[in-house]
DNA sequence: CGATTTTGACCCGCGC
DNA sequence: GCGCGGGTCAAAATCG
């Protein structure tokens, strides 16, 4: 199967490595000209309802990155708007869910702020959120194996202990514009389910880090609207570096992670993930789409927003986070997609939020 | 032969 | 209390 769609990708892919070459040289611009992608969202705020909306439908609450992409925190949560520019596409058509919309809508008048704190919302619900962050990677991982005289299946439930919920770990998702869903960001996936997704024909699946004790988990389901678009949520942290390099390319440099570090680092930034190499179908896929913004295809950055989100609590555990840095250098080609600009802008004034 | 995917069953929180 | 929707597990099937 996964053959299959490479075969696939390889196809259209090879017209277009010449594009891709291209690519990477715009990189080192957008780094310098990160005001040009905000300028964009500005001028669509007016969709913004709609990012929103879509955002609903994914259930992603926390972080948001298109592959738009947004320096500023501030305008993190309206960014996703100018995703849809981007893709063109009718936003209109989206939202299915009404109610959940309605309430998507309000977010829009405190932009990060509120996007934010919905990724602790969970946490915020037992007011615990420092602790949360850390138990969630420490036990979560940890799967229990009580007792053992009923029947497996309850076992499996592992109620734990205080009433944590679950799953508080800030989620970031990314939308991609790609044909295949795997796309690989230097890590071990295995995937452990698969579910239809409500108002999308399209089935969502999820994904698990196969490397022990480390928890992330990811999800991928494609854009109702936009079969060509896939939305991968990634949920936890790495806690450990890239499993694999995939061949040749710069691979796996402790040392590198300084510079990022350094710079998202603030907060918790710990969590980047770089987007799938499948990448070259997607980039050129842009230009021909949207001329006009252009740049923003080139940059795909998506993951960057979230490090502007960057949380607090993150860091306390997240610090061998060379997963981002890894992934930076794992590829030039596709790398120069997410770093991009946002790595630098990082957020200040939120860090009072701690 | 081991790792991974497939897939149906099952669990749980939530709204009605 | 029930049904729905989202998420996870685990046994069987596949892949490499
Ligand atoms: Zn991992």
């Amino acid at each position: 199967m996964e053959e299959k769609s490479q075969e696939i990708i390889k196809n259209e892919n090879q017209p277009m490595m010449a594009a891709n070459s291209t690519l990477s040289d715009q990189i080192p611009t957008s780094f310098g000209y990160p005001a040009g992608i905000f300028d964009m969202p500005c001028d669509y705020v007016e969709k913004g309802s709609f990012d929103f909306g879509f955002m609903d439908i994914l259930g992603i609450q926390d972080y948001y990155c298109t592959t738009t992409t947004s320096n500023n925190y501030t305008t993190a949560a309206t960014t996703p708007s100018s995703l849809f520019d981007l893709f063109q596409t009718p936003p209109v058509t989206v939202i299915p869910s009404p109610a959940s919309t309605s309430e998507v809508v309000n977010t829009p008048a405190t932009p990060n702020s509120t996007s934010i704190s919905s990724s602790s919302t969970e946490a915020a619900n037992d007011h615990d959120q420092t602790k949360a962050t850390k138990v969630e990677q420490d036990e979560g991982e940890e799967e229990e194996l009580e007792n053992d005289q009923d029947k497996t299946k309850k076992e499996l439930l592992k109620p734990k202990k205080k009433n944590q919920k679950r799953q508080r770990e800030p989620r970031f998702a990314f939308m991609t514009k790609s044909e295949v869903d795997h796309l690989d960001d230097g890590f071990r996936w295995r995937k452990y389910g698969q579910k239809a997704v409500k108002n999308s024909p399209f089935p969502r699946s999820y994904y698990r880090c196969t490397t022990p004790a480390c928890g992330v988990k990811k999800r991928v389901e494609r854009s109702s609207d936009d079969p060509s678009i896939v939305v991968t949520t990634y949920e936890g942290t790495h806690t450990h570096p890239c499993p694999v390099t995939p061949r040749g390319s710069i691979g796996i440099m402790p040392g590198t992670a300084p510079p990022f570090n350094g710079g998202i680092g603030g907060g918790a930034s710990s969590y980047i993930i770089p987007p799938p190499h499948h990448y070259q179908q997607q980039q050129p896929y842009f230009h021909s789409q949207t001329p006009t913004s252009l740049s923003f295809g080139n940059i795909t950055a998506t993951s960057t927003t979230a490090s502007s989100l960057s949380f607090p609590s993150f860091d306390q555990e997240r610090r061998f986070c060379p997963s981002p840095a890894d992934s930076f250098l794992r590829d030039h080609g596709l790398l120069q997609d997410m770093i991009v600009p946002s790595l630098q802008v990082r957020k200040e004034p939120k860090d009072e939020w701690n």
